[in-house]
DNA sequence: CGTTAGTTTGAGGCAGATCAACTTTGGTGG
DNA sequence: CCACCAAAGTTGATCTGCCTCAAACTAACG
């Protein structure tokens, strides 16, 4: 079955790429969401900031997928602040013209429903994790979770813990026990995960 | 524009309806989801229940509203469990009728995409508000969002509770301290919000 | 090398979970 | 209509996970 994104990709060619740096915003929460966004490369973070300064990071996209989807299907108002992670390079499809592209080929409207149950799904599983495991298994969790699906990124303690609900503080603790039973291997900043799925295991054991 | 529910009552027509007491399962976590219910009365949640037996709220069903949607979008298996909260009326179409609706009517199909955006949506604030709000704030903003979405049903404080991600020691706790500012009357087990607008405003702030 | 972002470590405090015992409610059936 | 009882709600005492604050350290990059 073909995605969202390889459907539009040929149209998207009409259009200029945009470069971000680590850091920079594609949009910010509160935005009209304008434009459905097709990022080619990099990783770029969807995050919630509450008025105090404490940050989520609710979900993680990397190459070949779209992001401001669920926004243009949702009143069309951002809900979140999408940040690359690394240098990303990205183009913007008018919101119009991705409706009106959604609206002639029903198959991609099928798979963009796909993608929402599926991204619904984890959101309910992760509502449900908070109250069922400790920070720690949630750190465990969370690491494994992002290494894999995202293995060229350099997570940083900030992320993981913005990720797994806790604060950078417990991270780190929960990264250097991990790493005492040999379940993780430091080098400098960058991290290893030797066996994964031991470390699931054990995690939720 | 039409609502899925509304779209798929004449199909519905040709099924029987089922009915179901309070506490008893339309379907489990893990079992395939080979029907499409329609809600015709009562109120439904879905609830995540771990292993060491804890449960969480994700989402409440009223009338006119469809369930399993999401599952049959998503691999056809339930992630979670649907249990009749007062009696309820529901009827089951089979998986493949519904699909076959859903590809001969796109329209339905947006709907569809619509309705999981917004729980998206709602979803992934729940996961931000965990962090960022305490337990109290949680049950006031529960409070007011289950009593004025579903005015008819009896709210216990464990349903509050599980809806707020706390406990049912918390959450009678908050109320007891709601009720001493004039937020909260209880009469009998049933309790009413005299001003829900003020109650949110003091809740968050 | 200087600078900044990222990481580590320690000490202290508290929100809220947990456990336990008791009271109230309201539906049921005798 | 009343007595009963299971389900729902209340209250208090205790305990702890992990958040918070603070301060030092270190990697990486220009």
């Amino acid at each position: 079955m073909q995605s969202l994104f390889d459907g539009l990709d040929s149209a998207a060619q009409a259009y200029p790429q945009r470069s971000f740096r680590r850091g920079e915003f594609i949009y910010s929460v509160g935005e009209e969401s304008n434009n459905l966004w097709l990022l080619n490369a990099g990783i770029v973070g969807l995050f919630h900031i509450s008025g105090s300064g404490k940050e989520t990071l609710l979900r993680v996209f990397g190459p070949r997928v779209t992001l401001a989807h669920r926004s243009i299907l949702d009143g069309g108002v951002h809900h979140a602040t999408a940040i690359a992670l690394s240098t990303a390079e990205a183009i913007a499809i008018p919101r119009t013209e991705f409706l009106a592209i959604l609206n002639a080929r029903p198959e991609l409207l099928l798979a963009l429903s796909r993608q929402l149950a599926q991204d619904l799904r984890e959101a309910e599983e992760r509502i449900a994790r908070v109250m069922d495991r400790t920070a720690s298994q949630r750190v465990a969790e969370a690491l494994v979770y992002l290494r894999l699906r995202y293995p060229e990124h350099n997570w940083t303690r900030r992320e993981i813990a913005e990720f797994s609900e806790t604060t950078e503080e417990t991270c780190t603790r929960v990264m250097g026990q991990l790493e005492a039973r040999g379940l993780l291997v430091k080098q400098g900043r960058r991290f290893d995960l030797p066996a994964p799925d031991k470390l699931l295991d054990e995690a939720i054991a």
